[in-house]
Order: C-alpha cells, then structure tokens, then sequence
DNA sequence: TGCGAAACTGGCCGGGTGGCCAGGACAGGG
DNA sequence: CCCTGTCCTGGCCACCCGGCCAGTTTCGCA
C-alpha cells in the first residue's frame, strides 16, 4: 500500500455556485490520492452541484400523493396503483389530479418529468 | 479562518463501480470540512461516476423517435406532437408505438422514465 | 434493379385518462 | 363546536391512448 499501485482519482468539478467551487477545490486539492480534472481532462468522477435557487422550496404534497406519484413513475396505470394500494380507481384519480394541480402539470408524464426534475422523485 | 464559521460540505455519492465508491468514500472521510451524506440526506454536491457498461450501448432510436420522445417528455399530447413536427396524429401513434417497443415500456410515461434513467433524453 | 428500413397516413376500437359533480369519515386547531 | 385538511368513494362523460389492420413514399444499399 505505500508504494501506490492505484493511481489517483481524478475528479472534475460542475459546481454553479463560485463560492462552493472554491471551498470544495481547496478542501480537495490536499487529499493524498485524489487531484482535480484540468480543463477537458477526462475524469473518473464528477462533483456535481445544481443552483439550489432553481427549486426554491419542495412542492407540499401529502403522504398518499407521494405513494401516487412513486408509482406513476413505475408507468403503473390507475388501475395497478389502485390495486398495490388497496384503494378505489376514483380514489387514484383524485389524487393524481391533485397531482396535477400542484405540479401544474397537463398530464401523468408531465406529472412525472415535473416531479423528477424538481427532486421530489427519483428515476 | 482558522475558527470556520462555514459548515462542513455534505457530499452524497452516485457511483456505480463499488470499488471506486469504496476509495472516493475512504479518501473523503477523513477530510476535515467535509462529510458524506447519509442515506436520503440532502447534500451540497454529488460526486458522480455512472459506469458505461451499465448501458452498453444507446438503444437505436430513429431521428424522428429522439424529436417525439423529446415532445412526450414535455407532456406534450399526440395531437400536440402531431402539430409541433407537422405530422398527422396516425404517424405520432406509430412512432409512439416504436418507442414502447424499443424501451420495454408500458405507456408513454414509462417510456419517459425509462428514457430519462438510460440518459436518452435530459429531464 | 430489387429490397428493406424509415417515415408517413388512414380506419377501427377497447380501455385508460382526466375533469366534473357529489358525498362520507376522521383528526387537529381555532 | 365548527371548520379545515386529508383521505376515501361513487357516477358520468368527452377525450386520449395504444394496438390492430391496412397502405404509400422515399431513401440508401446490395
């Protein structure tokens, strides 16, 4: 182990915010076996961090409407999440239009892409 | 700058080769400032490193799949990608169909997700 | 020159979707 | 106690979606 067989890890970075960027390149650049990626260098790794002012606040959606939404990502129609959640197809509806309403969204895949670009899901 | 008034820096990691994810996270852990994020916790940044033989090579989609597939995502409607690429809705349905062939989906949301997870498209 | 792939169009139809109406149960706060 | 929010259910209906059948044109490649 002392005599390195494993080269160092080069780590890129895609940060928005300057400040982060900084405090994350000066805190990386002192780390024995790890260097920062120069300009186009291909690297093993990216650090990434999107502006968190783009999404200001998570949308308030309740419990149910969450379980909802996980499945509509699966692509379960309402009739299969009515079925794993043990509830009404009318019950489904309703809460996908709810749905709809908070994620101003014009359909489930819009539902869907909204969701998933805001955070609130993951694909 | 000696007494940090900043906090330490949550990263979260989304590696797909374990073995790299093994070294970035004992590299990082004894860094001063620095912390890994726990399971669902919010992070400042993410390091991320997506194995390319996870997804060995894109899946064949035509030209024209890649324009309504871009529409669908959108939550555009087939009359609505119908009239954006100046088609006739017949034709949206047919490359709407090859595109539930092509990626194993269920309907038109599945199909985005599953689109958006092989990075085919960017949310 | 033939041949397949891609793109495009049409009709038909069962089932899914979303919007609207209405209602009930149940917990928590003013 | 009433009011609000969440969750749940029902019916009704216009529209959309996806799958099936069929056909055309255009293009590049063998």
């Amino acid at each position: 182990m002392s005599t390195d067989n494993t080269p160092e890890i080069v780590l890129a970075l895609e940060i928005d915010d300057p400040a982060l960027a900084d405090r994350l390149a000066a805190l990386l650049g002192n780390v024995a076996g790890l260097r920062l990626a120069g300009p186009g260098e291909q690297a093993a790794a990216t650090i990434v961090a999107r502006d968190p002012r783009v999404m200001p606040e998570d949308i308030a959606l309740t419990q149910r409407e969450l379980d909802v939404l996980a499945l509509m990502a699966e692509g379960a129609s309402n009739k299969m999440i009515a079925r794993r959640l043990g509830i009404s197809v009318h019950t489904v509806k309703f809460h996908v239009g709810s749905l709809l309403d908070k994620l101003d969204a014009t359909g489930r895949t819009d539902a869907v892409a909204h969701a998933a670009r805001r955070g609130v899901i993951e694909l």
